[in-house]
DNA sequence: ACCTGAACACCGTTCAAGT
DNA sequence: ACCTGAACACCGTTCAAGT
């Protein structure tokens, strides 16, 4: 199959940053590079650097592009549930592209990315009562564990829900010498059966919720 | 300068891993290639092939060298304090060995890693009475915490320290519309002044801690 | 077994050139 | 300006061979 030439100027910032959205979440990071990306676009592998200095800068903006689509929750909630629907979609933006969680390991933020989403959260924070540095600390704190919960989820669980392939890692655990770690050992049903998914993320944000409810009742 | 012919048998699981650690630390995972850490190991890159069948193996080595280094706390501490210890342990590791977050973030785990810390930490929380569920879920929980406040931190804070780049940082989130993000442009000196670093870890793991705290006196 | 050297099928990116 | 084709300096890994 001999490769369609391009029409001139049917490329764009937004139609590669899409594609490469495409490529991230059907085949991975691995996946994406600046030749299969201009491949599957049809056109030559330098047509890109007309819009990106490097593969750096697309990724940069892979990033903004899926960041731009977080939920900034609902307006006149109670705050606890709107920090609750912000960090679960970003929970759930990272598990449904785990290409995502790469970036955030591997690119600095410039500042100004999810503002949108950033500004609700930190307006509900204040608005609860929170004085400025501790919305600040507390913002961070649950966009932390929502990357650290996905992060997890993604390189552990995702693709081994199935029945055999817990049975299998729970073995594994059981095997363990019940001597050296009998905690670990009598834990396994629990660590690779109940702590997998949203419920563990949900349980580690309720933590911090609570904690949160508390610091308020006690200023 | 030529290269040195190695003496044979010099090589081994052990020394490759510690090599590979020190070119990480020194020059980060984009550097940490097979030909460059044959190279300084004064070996030609097929060498390693011998001890690792692939690189994502090698990774999997360092990354266990790197967790079997983790505090497993101090013996008969109040728990809370004993899961502070487990936890800014690993905090700093990660903080210390960026390229291990990266680690994190690409290769799954196969369930036995860092067991000594992780036997230590259960145990904690299930004699400081925590059931079954609640005991592993806890767990995980202080883990993703860590896992998300070092990516955070490292890809962007660390390096950023100094006065001059703090204050192009905040300059940055000034200059963005105070009327369209009026909390974020308010919020800007304590987002990136206070909230980094291990104060930032710490005040999301007094936050966890306290959830719990909470939880063992409703049970 | 342990290690080498050549080779293969890739990368990201530079450069000079075409329209 | 937008895009191409050739080339450069790399990758990880296979294969056949040496000791």
């Amino acid at each position: 199959m001999q490769r369609q030439r391009a029409a001139r100027h049917t490329l764009s910032r937004d139609a590669i940053v899409e594609q490469a959205v495409t490529v991230l979440d059907d085949s991975g990071a691995d996946a994406l590079t600046m030749r299969s990306l201009a491949q599957s676009l049809g056109v030559g592998p330098m047509a890109l650097y007309t819009y990106f200095r490097s593969k750096h800068e697309l990724l940069d903006a892979v990033r903004d592009r899926l960041l731009s689509e977080l939920s900034h929750g609902t307006e006149g909630a109670p705050w606890e549930a709107r920090v609750r629907e912000i960090a679960t979609a970003l929970y759930r933006l990272l598990v449904q592209h785990p290409a995502l969680i790469q970036i955030f390991a591997t690119r600095p933020l410039a500042g100004h990315e999810a503002a949108e989403a950033t500004e609700a959260h930190l307006s509900t924070l204040r608005t609860a009562g929170f004085d400025r540095a501790t919305a600040a600390f507390a913002h961070q704190t649950v966009v932390h564990h929502a990357l650290g919960a996905a992060t997890w989820e993604v390189q552990n669980n995702t693709g081994r829900t199935d029945a055999e392939s817990r049975r299998r890692m729970q073995a594994g655990l059981e095997s363990m010498s019940a001597r050296q770690y009998p905690t670990l050992v009598d834990l396994a049903p629990e660590l690779v059966q109940e702590a997998w998914g949203e419920a563990q993320f949900s349980f580690g944000l309720e933590l911090i919720l609570d904690g949160l409810r508390h610091k308020l009742r006690q200023a």
